[in-house]
DNA sequence: ACTGTCAAGGAAATCGATTGCCTAGAAGCT
DNA sequence: AGCTTCTAGGCAATCGATTTCCTTGACAGT
């Protein structure tokens, strides 16, 4: 069962020391290229791969990251997840996953887990409507945070700019000629929904208009986005067009604007936000949507913990552009 | 900066020596309650976390697992990924996440590096329309698969018992005093498909019952739904409910038939697949479906790896039980 | 022929924790 | 007192790979 090869059988099949053996492997030392290839025969006939813990005991690198995703694995970690694994799999890296589910002591606990596995570094991952405390202090491993940002300046936190999002969306549907639009959205003391508003206001506001109703916070969710509707007809608003917070309150918007005979997008143009598969398909029609590359958030925060693991950290928030993917209900 | 805090550390400010102190913190040999004592004592104040690479050489066990999942990480192995993690945590193991991408060399590559880091077992996972070939013979360490079933029956797979789920939808739609029952699911190559028409079936058929029409195949989405709806109707078949395949399908047809004028459930009870909380809960009604307790699913293959780690493997497959969550759409 | 240089590879220390074996001293027994 | 029996804890080997010296032996230069 337990036939680990060591590196010691490879180096007697090759007929030369654990050392040579090792500086072969490794393209270290001086060594004849016959010898150099006779150990890798040997290495490679019995099936050689060498024991990452006893490596690592001698050289003090892992290559092993943490992820730590603060509220449960859910919609928004996994082109996260995806991304990084990406991103560090390329560099060898292998990544534990930890899943601390909102309960800081949880969060805490896989920090010294991890602290004891001796990981090379740190991405932490979640959800949040606020920036969040550090994970750590002086922490012996660099840490990078990706979509949730930290409260301390200097941490290295990769989001996505949400204003950008808001913006190209506002641009969108002033390009198809719409003029009286109105937003629609989450909650307003969640983060997110805040600076999207005023990302919509202000990119308006650049043109010299403003919004067609207040803004309509909610939550998000379809419900909201079906009752939604019935608000916005009620008042009487001239509206042509709805950038709403999310896909689900869009998705909820438009079932509510169709029940009520408006047609999308000929009355009324909708955009929503996340670009989340299963919204902007089922919707009819299918939903324009800002797109937050979340799978490129992930390879990026990624890639900016390896330059701190290589010594080479970056500090401070990476904003990362929003895209826009335009479908059926804004075209012309 | 921060030098590791190494058990000799401890041992120095406890007065003892390493070995001493390895046994103190490790509750073994006999040692004076008041010296176990003075040593945790010191660990404490110096934060000493054992080097877990250190441990590992020594004792052999790592406290690792690595779960690969086949496809990418979706929709399915979010709660799989979830129930792993939580088993696995509370063993204080760690999780090393793969991502294959549905690509053999992949696979093969990260089979490479979960051996050499020498976790101490595997959980394969994945979506796939049949059993998957075992990922490797002979391994030096116990695999289990999770919601996927490996085509070797002397591997521990843990898949949901699908047919049970479609049991327990049909015996619902009955309870509720239906039928003349449809059915309406993804495509027809797709195990899954085959599996719960099956179960369908038989089930009726236990009943003297027959589905009221063939079982209509398309593919997993809301679109199909929404065409079958038309098919449905078109057909002049007397139906008054349709389980689906899943729960896309549907609100795909939940809506069709609502465009159509049909009362859900007055005229048509629904019955869903999948328990998807934002197809369960953004259809209109909200739908009954039949939950797999992917979660479960995750726990249970991970109990069965650890069991396996000490010795004690499970072998075959273990179809578990679904569960029917009943909400609006087949409210009597 | 003698010395210096260099290439090739071996020997052994090292990383940090665990553990089997051993010993000093205390306690128990006759 | 003299002997045995424990007990508490130290010593050192060990896990496997890496790496820093060293030691060869070959060869060139004078």
């Amino acid at each position: 069962m337990d036939r680990a090869v060591t590196i010691s059988q490879v180096a007697a099949l090759a007929g030369v020391s654990t050392g040579t053996a090792s500086k072969a492997l490794n393209g270290r030392g001086a060594l004849r290229p016959e010898t150099r290839l006779r150990v890798q025969q040997a290495a490679e006939q019995l099936g050689f791969v060498a024991n990452a813990a006893a490596r690592s005991l001698q050289t003090g690198r892992t290559y092993t990251v943490g992820m730590i995703t603060t509220d449960s694995i859910g919609r928004f970690s996994i082109p996260l997840l995806i991304g990084a694994e990406d991103a560090l799999g390329a560099g060898q890296m292998s990544v534990f996953l930890c899943d601390a589910r909102d309960d800081p002591i949880r969060e805490q606990y896989y920090l010294r887990t991890l602290l004891s596995r001796k990981v090379d570094g740190i991405i932490v991952t979640g959800r949040r409507t606020q920036a969040r405390q550090p994970i750590g202090r002086d922490l012996p491993v660099p840490v990078v945070y990706a979509f949730i940002s930290s409260a301390d300046e200097r941490d290295c936190s990769v989001v996505p700019d949400e204003a950008d999002g808001a913006r190209r969306a506002i641009r969108h549907l002033l390009a198809v000629g719409r003029r009286r639009i109105a937003h629609v959205t989450g909650p307003e003391h969640h983060h997110s929904a805040q600076v999207r508003a005023a990302g919509a206001v202000d990119t308006l506001a650049a043109e010299g208009l403003g919004l067609a109703t207040p803004v309509l916070y909610g939550e998000w969710s379809e419900a909201w986005g079906r009752q939604a509707a019935g608000i916005l007809l009620s008042t009487g608003a001239d509206v042509d067009a709805v950038f709403c917070g999310s896909d689900q309150v869009a998705r909820g918007l438009a079932e509510g604007l169709r029940d009520a005979g408006r047609a999308i997008p000929g009355d009324i143009a909708l955009v929503g936000f996340d670009n989340w598969d299963v919204m902007v398909d089922g919707s009819r029609p299918a939903l324009t949507s800002v797109d937050m590359d979340l799978e490129g958030i992930g390879r990026s925060a990624a890639e900016m913990l390896l330059a701190a693991i290589n010594g080479e950290p970056v500090h401070g928030h990476q904003a990362r552009p929003c895209r826009l993917v335009p479908r059926a209900s804004t075209a012309v």
